[in-house]
DNA sequence: TCTAGGATCGGCT
DNA sequence: GCCGATCCTAGAT
């Protein structure tokens, strides 16, 4: 399991650093582990794309403001979910949007979750479809990925992805965010490739 | 209390 | 590849 002090660097690295990591998720339902292809840096205040921008302090965002390592869960567009890893520390409002990965195990799980007609590429490809996949939701919201008494954690299985196949590539779905809607801090790598 | 808009998804062409 | 559904959240009144 990756400790606190992977969290507590900047939002970038710790973005660049997430790919090719592993989220495990286990509940009473049992274990769903999923490779880390897909991740955007939301780096805070000065941020026009991030929900901390200008330093705005809702309820929504209380737990993006905490302790780094910690998960901000919220709901986009009514009925998705999507999950963040908070970075830096308490009081800094920046966050890493885990976007997207690849199934490792808990197959069975999954395609119970996502229903059963769904392509098995199709299965996490998403933020909302992911969340789906590991069965997190806004009760998630602020749990902490550094104790696994909170049942979702990262952990480095020793994967590495070569510089020369990550990815950065502009932000989707912030236009509204202006100029910072071009900032290359959407990280990826393909998989099969 | 009201209203606009959103870090998306899945079905259809 | 495009388009419409869908409803919570935040800011305005």
């Amino acid at each position: 399991m990756l400790g606190r002090g992977f969290y507590q660097r900047p939002t970038v690295d710790v973005a660049r650093d997430l790919l090719g990591k592993i989220v495990v998720r286990r509940n009473g339902e049992g274990d769903v582990a999923v490779r880390l292809t897909e991740v955007e840096a939301y780096v805070g205040v000065d941020d026009p794309a991030c929900h901390t921008s200008g330093g705005r302090r809702t309820e929504r965002v209380r737990s993006m403001w905490g302790e780094a390592g910690h998960a901000y869960v919220y709901l986009i567009y009514g009925l998705h979910h999507c999950l963040n890893v908070v970075t830096v520390g308490e009081g800094v409002g920046e966050a890493v949007l885990i976007r997207a990965g690849v199934v490792v195990s808990g197959w069975d799980l999954v395609r119970c979750r996502r229903g059963a007609r769904v392509a098995d590429r199709s299965l996490t490809d998403g933020p909302g479809k992911l969340c789906q996949a590991l069965a997190v939701t806004r009760g998630d919201d602020g749990i902490d990925l550094c104790d696994p008494v909170g049942g979702l954690w990262i952990c480095d299985d020793g994967f590495a992805v070569e510089e020369s196949r990550c990815e950065r590539h502009a932000r989707v779905g912030v236009e509204h965010a202006g100029e910072a809607a071009t900032w290359p801090l959407r990280f990826l790598y393909d998989p099969d490739s």
